[in-house]
DNA sequence: TATATATTTAGATAATTATCTAACTATTGA
DNA sequence: TCAATAGTTAGATAATTATCTAAATATATA
């Protein structure tokens, strides 16, 4: 949880997130949507990695970024739970 | 949005917002929960009050804050965005 | 009124993060 | 084989963030 939430935390990783909502892209082509060096837009693609919100795949000389939600789950349940504050609490530590 | 990611990335807030789901509690109670200096905490306090997931009250000398989760409501929404529109690519389709 | 308690504000500092340039690795194709 | 292209890694630096101590504000109470 903590790698996601850090990786949630930056205007420049959410949008790569949603341009990958729209379709697979290389690390060039997602680097072409900022204004900003390729080392960077790589190291953000590194924190999504890390996170486990994306995943990719090198074909060739690319390499293809797709998204890879499903650890949104926790996240999400988390977020729910604090939503309605009457839900049993089972207080297990996502916290950290 | 960018308020609340930044809010949500900390363990300490995070764990804020899991205490104040069971009850409201006085700047000192939370700052009890934790190793931590009472300006430290009052910052943190302040930051989810910045990005509004927790409200305060001032009850005589005391600050009761408590959980208001409204504007999860557009984070929770963003992020079952990017769920819904998994796998555009190459993978597995979806089973009927 | 004077003192103690609760909390926040101010200012300093250490730690973390995002960005850059330069250099490196891997792959393609002439 | 060599040059071009795609991408990452390394190292430096500026910006941001989390923490602390000291001081200020507000309230309660003896």
């Amino acid at each position: 949880m903590k790698k996601i939430f850090k990786a949630l935390d930056d205007p420049t990783r959410r949008k790569i997130l949603d341009l990958l909502k729209d379709s697979d892209l290389t690390a060039g082509e997602v680097a072409d949507h900022f204004d900003m060096r390729k080392p960077s837009v790589s190291y953000h693609l590194d924190l999504l990695k890390q996170a486990e919100l994306v995943v990719s795949v090198k074909k060739g000389q690319y390499v293809y970024y797709s998204l890879s939600t499903s650890v949104l789950e926790d996240i999400v349940t988390w977020l729910m739970g604090l939503k309605d504050s009457e839900a049993p609490s089972s207080d297990q530590a996502m916290s950290d």
